[in-house]
RNA sequence: GCCGCCUUAGCUCAGUUGGUUAGAGCGCCAGAUUGUGGCUCUGGAGGUCCUCGGUUCGAGCCCGAGAGGUGGUACCA
């Protein structure tokens, strides 16, 4: 027995334990979130945990296993099998599979768990909770302004103070025709550039500039190679990249400057011109949803416009120190995303909510006004002659709707009161040989009787004083635990 | 993946040039208080000093390798 296996108690890195008081936060983000999304007459859809790999487009064509980034497992007929690692691509094969019944165009939120096997970080897991909406079968930029109408309401009915966010939109066009008048057409390239442009709000213009040119190195002393472009064509970045900020009419001409005269560019304008006008129709703040040429996004299935949610909000650890949380919801204009399983492009757009990464950063910052979860009310267990007297207490406070629990602990009175006070119950209910005796029952009131406390010093007088306590009948005591419950903290 | 830092009680940490039985604060349990959560006092439980190997009469401390954590960077569909 001596060299018996004890398991160390420990979760999977990235994975957490979620108590009573962050469930509740997620629950409020998502419940608000929901409630948003179903006023803009989006229909939930609940998929499966598992897709395919091959739906997933996470399967390398030389390896026998699914990239990384993924938890994927073999089914019993070989199959490959990847736990989702967003809501959007579940949506296209959903859309995919029964788009000739499908009411078009397709409207749907999803609340989901997400899993990426990649390094956890800080408000970063892998595990968390996302909550989308998305438009499939509307080319109309109007569909995407709706959505990032519906982002902006999202966190204000989340709880965000109006200058905690903003949404940042840009578009996959005006980034490709920057990268064809930079002269960049070599796909590597390419993908270097927006890597750059991408960090802009990281390493700022300076950091951005030499990720361009040749290169930089960071303060670990590693080297990132940079893009190799030419001088005019850094600075034609630069300027781009630099013309954000301010009402968004004003940034579109200021980008306009820029990059006008591509095709592709142009187009590009043109929609996030006509996404600007729906955006004030919807009654979207200029400093709420602004344009910003530095967005990117991740770089695979976004094709026009793509937005980004980012907390303004300063937020330190318990250390004081500035912690980045990175960006709490995004998305974008996805035409393909379909077509790679019924061959026929099909338009459409969405929005997600980082509900996970929202709630940990609202706790971080201490927006979080949600208070602590409340006990049950709890019965005190004097001896096991009686139990049948504190089930039938418990039995009328639940009856009545008050949440209560008798004690089934082994431990005295003292530290059934303990136990009752760390789990901030509003009262415990004192059914002694004395009380059932004479038909009453004693309640304390935890509450009421921790602010007393603060007043004595001496113990005996605190025992004597019985702070918070009273004694009525025993027919009273629903009406009593009642009044106490209610009563304003 | 790459670079830096870190790893001693449940938590936060101290631990002298390598030298008996490894400590503190907080927390936990119990008593003072036969039926009362706070305060105070008293007592108690709790440790593979991350792991493996090496050096040494002797290692928490020195050396090597590995693991885990953390910060940055890369990637992030």
């Amino acid at each position: 027995m001596t060299d018996a296996f004890r398991p160390e108690a420990r979760a999977p890195r990235g994975f957490i334990d979620k108590r009573a008081a962050d469930l509740r936060a997620e629950r409020r983000i998502v419940e608000s979130v929901s409630a948003v999304y179903e006023r803009y007459g989006f229909e939930r859809l609940d998929t499966g945990a598992f897709e395919y790999a091959d739906a997933l487009g996470k399967f390398l064509p030389d390896a026998d296993r699914p990239n990384e980034g993924v938890f994927a497992l073999q089914d019993d007929d070989e199959q490959w099998m990847a736990l989702r690692y967003d809501l959007t691509a579940p949506l296209a094969r959903f859309a995919a599979q029964h788009w000739e019944t499908l009411p078009k165009p397709f409207r749907r939120y999803a609340v989901g768990t997400v899993w990426r096997n990649e390094k956890p970080g800080p408000g970063r897991f892998r595990e968390f909770v996302q909550c989308d909406a998305d438009t499939v079968g509307s080319a109309r930029p109007e569909a995407d302004a709706e959505i990032i109408a519906m982002a902006v309401e999202g966190f204000a009915a989340a709880g965000l103070p109006q200058n905690d966010y903003v949404l940042k939109i840009n578009s996959r066009k005006l980034l490709n025709g920057l990268l064809t008048s930079a002269g960049a057409v070599d796909p590597g390239q390419r993908l270097a550039v927006l890597r750059a442009v991408d960090k802009l709000d990281r390493l700022g213009v300076e950091g951005v500039r030499l990720l361009l040119g040749a290169g930089r190195r960071d303060e670990s002393g590693a080297f990132t190679r940079g893009a190799e472009l030419a001088g005019p064509a850094i600075e034609a970045v630069i300027a781009f990249v630099e013309a954000g900020g301010g009402a968004r009419s004003a940034t579109l001409d200021r980008l306009a400057g820029v990059i006008g005269g591509s095709a592709e560019g142009d187009e590009g304008l043109e929609e996030l011109g006509r996404i600007g006008a729906a955006l004030t129709s919807l009654g979207v703040a200029e400093d709420r949803a602004v344009f910003d040429p530095s967005v990117v996004r991740g770089l695979e299935y976004y094709t026009g416009a793509v937005f980004e949610a980012e907390l303004l909000a300063e937020i330190l650890d318990e250390k004081g120190q500035k912690v980045r949380f990175g960006s709490v919801g995004g998305g974008g204009r996805y035409d393909d995303l379909v077509a790679r399983f019924t061959g026929q492009p099909v338009p459409a757009t969405g929005f997600s909510f980082g509900v996970s990464r929202l709630a940990a950063a609202l706790r971080a910052s201490g927006l979080d006004h949600a208070a602590e979860a409340r006990g049950p009310v709890v019965v005190i267990a004097f001896d096991a002659a009686s139990m049948g007297e504190y089930f039938a207490a418990a039995a009328e406070l639940r009856a009545a709707g008050l949440p209560a629990e008798v004690y089934l602990g082994a431990s005295g009175m003292k530290a059934q009161m303990k136990y009752a006070d760390r789990r901030l119950s509003p009262a415990a209910v004192i059914l002694g040989g004395d009380e059932i005796a004479s038909g009453q029952v004693t309640i304390k009131d935890l509450d009421l009787g921790r602010e007393l406390a603060a007043k004595v010093a001496d113990n005996r007088q605190w025992r004597e004083d019985r702070p918070g306590q009273l004694t009525v009948a025993r027919s009273e005591l629903v009406a009593a635990v009642r009044r106490i419950v209610e009563a304003p903290r």
